[in-house]
DNA sequence: TTGTTAGTGCAAAGCATTCGCAATAGGAAC
DNA sequence: GTTCCTATTGCGAATGCTTTGCACTAACAA
């Protein structure tokens, strides 16, 4: 617990910033939440573990993790962001639109599908956001069986 | 072009929507832009052609197509939404994070994964969104040879 | 042609996110 | 531990995209 934010505190060296109780926290509750936290909520949870945290302080902060490679904006839903803390290895979404239930999934066909990319067009890969959406096994049964081409 | 556009009667018809004037007007600039317009700029094209169009107008029919299915919106950079017709058959984005430049390309791999998950997890996929962002040819090139870590 | 009402333009919200600025607090050097 | 420099914070105001309320206009069915 202590050695982690050693380890933190030469991050934020190493990038010129400082760790400072809000940035902690910040990533705290990143880390302890299920991740696909939106801002506002990071914000309330931050604030019921100490009141010394503003909202633009949680997006300014969210920004310099973002930079950092610590912390991973998403934008699954439409409005607006959703962070996770990067301490999981890479990972993709699957939503679904009936409940809303997020399921995280791996799989090795997006490296290859960089791969691909890279060889075809020149470029160069660094971020892959991979979005499924639909319905997932339980709004199915609960929809009524098997034919739910409704709405 | 007036085929279409019985067709397209048709559609809203039987969405029990009207064919305004406007709709096709947004409609248009979509299908002759190279895809991902920024409302904005569907809005000042649209307005280029004719002058009764409105902002609030763009936004209101980018929905009314978006949730017709003729229209799909994307997330692709930080801030705005970008639209693009449906024409083409699905394909995913990669993204220059340098230039803004955005390429389309298709992968027969993204079904596959599809399939992985409905699999493993029972789900039923019925949209998939693949955005790959990181650094084009060209700005590999320009950002001196090959080791562009500065930033 | 006429009536009904979906669709429009305009300007005024609404929301998530950002910014300006004075006050605060990391943390490196003493 | 103390001091100093300046990155960071909190606040509220501002921004920028998007939506909405309302009176007016125009699709389109009869």
């Amino acid at each position: 617990m202590s050695e982690s934010n050693d380890h933190l505190r030469d991050a934020f060296r190493a990038a010129g910033r400082r760790l400072t109780r809000q940035r902690r926290l910040v990533l705290r509750v990143l880390e302890e939440s299920d991740g696909h936290l939106e801002a506002e909520n990071v914000y309330l949870q931050a604030k019921a573990r100490d009141t010394h945290v503003s909202l633009a302080t949680v997006y300014r902060t969210l920004a310099v993790l973002k930079e950092m490679g610590l912390v991973e904006e998403h934008r699954l839903g439409e409005e607006h962001s959703h962070y996770e803390s990067m301490r999981d290895s890479p990972h993709y979404h699957f939503t679904c639109l009936d409940c809303g239930r997020v399921i995280e999934f791996d799989t090795p066909l997006v490296a290859q599908i960089k791969q691909e990319l890279s060889k075809r067009e020149g470029v160069r890969v660094t971020g892959a956001h991979l979005h499924l959406s639909g319905c997932c096994a339980q709004c199915q049964t609960k929809a009524g069986g098997q034919s739910n081409n409704e709405k």
